[in-house]
DNA sequence: AGCCAGGCTCTCG
DNA sequence: CGAGAGCATGGC
């Protein structure tokens, strides 16, 4: 079955798609060259799709094939996966209005233009994700989270290639400590998963829930949760829901990004950016999505890494 | 060699 | 409460 999508521009899909091999393999999210992979759970059964697209970013227009689908439901859930993927609900246009002025994202915006974030859409999977980057290097996280998935996660074949679906919160409340630790979890992170896991998969944590509810109560649940700091909180409600008046202010890639950007590589605060941060309103999101961005192709282009 | 990576919990004072 | 130790590995 195939279905067809035309955004709204502007969308620079390499580009966006780009941060699935920034840091490393990602089994969960294929994408070799201008191919993308993954596989969708529609009543209890796996469907791996592939998105294709042509044109450039002020005319994209996309094409979803799930191969042995029969049912528009399945069709429904893959469009619905690559609509979060793609970052296409959020509002670009306002955001690039917004910063016109700014002297830092209004550059960026011209040189990045048409990238958009890509969210997560899937609770369990963000939250699990995050866990794997708690602290270390994000090459290092992937790698983990690559080992977790290729373990405990489906593998669905499509087009000569395989994808895996993210391991199920049922599967990994049954994984052993032990076996987590040999993957290179520490023994805490380890707990965190197996943790979750079971508090998801016995139904005293639902997940569904958290989309309808306002950013302090998913705070709040979060951090009751072992392993669940505001940082991780956060990064959910940003990458994960797609809200837009949040800011990461602890993450250290975020406050890099705003010493280099807005003090001249000098320190800044955690609540001097929360301050900052926050006269931007509903565009927060976006605006720490470029400032990430722009840091990387800045170093890219002197010849650094990420 | 030593320090730092897109943190969090636990323990103390 | 706020500060500090511990976690484990890879890259520079």
């Amino acid at each position: 079955m195939r279905a067809c999508l035309s955004p709204d521009a502007p969308l620079d899909l390499e580009r966006t798609l780009s941060r699935y091999r920034i840091w490393g393999d990602d089994p969960v999210n294929r994408l070799t060259d201008r191919t993308f992979r993954r596989a969708v759970r529609v009543e209890g059964q796996w469907h791996a799709y592939e998105v294709t697209w042509e044109g450039e970013r002020d005319a994209i227009s996309m094409q979803i094939t799930v191969p042995r689908a029969t049912r528009v439901a399945v069709m429904d859930a893959a469009l619905d996966e690559v609509r979060h993927i793609c970052g296409l609900d959020l509002d670009l246009a306002a955001f690039y209005r917004a910063v016109a002025r700014d002297p830092v994202l209004s550059p960026l915006t011209r040189r990045l233009r048409g990238l958009r974030p890509t969210l997560t859409p899937q609770a369990f999977e963000m939250l699990v994700s995050s866990i794997c980057a708690q602290q270390v290097n994000l090459p290092f996280a992937f790698a983990v989270r690559a080992r977790l998935v290729r373990r405990f996660g489906a593998a669905v074949g499509i087009g000569g290639d395989v994808v895996h679906a993210f391991p199920e919160p049922a599967v990994l409340a049954r994984a052993r400590v032990d076996e987590l630790r040999q993957m290179q979890f520490t023994t805490r992170k380890a707990e965190y998963i197996v943790g979750l896991a079971r508090q998801v998969a016995d139904g005293q944590l639902d997940l569904r829930d958290l989309a309808s509810r306002s950013n302090q109560r998913v705070i709040e649940t979060l951090t009751a949760v072992r392993g669940f700091g505001r940082w991780t909180a956060e990064w959910f409600l940003a990458r994960g829901l797609g809200r837009g008046d949040v800011c990461p202010a602890g993450d250290l890639g975020v406050r890099r990004a705003f010493e280099h950007f807005y003090n001249r590589g000098r320190e800044l605060s955690e609540r001097a950016i929360r301050r900052r941060a926050r006269a931007w309103g509903p565009h927060q999101n976006l605006v720490v999505h470029y400032l990430l961005a722009g840091k990387r192709d800045a170093l890219a282009r002197a010849g650094g890494t990420p």
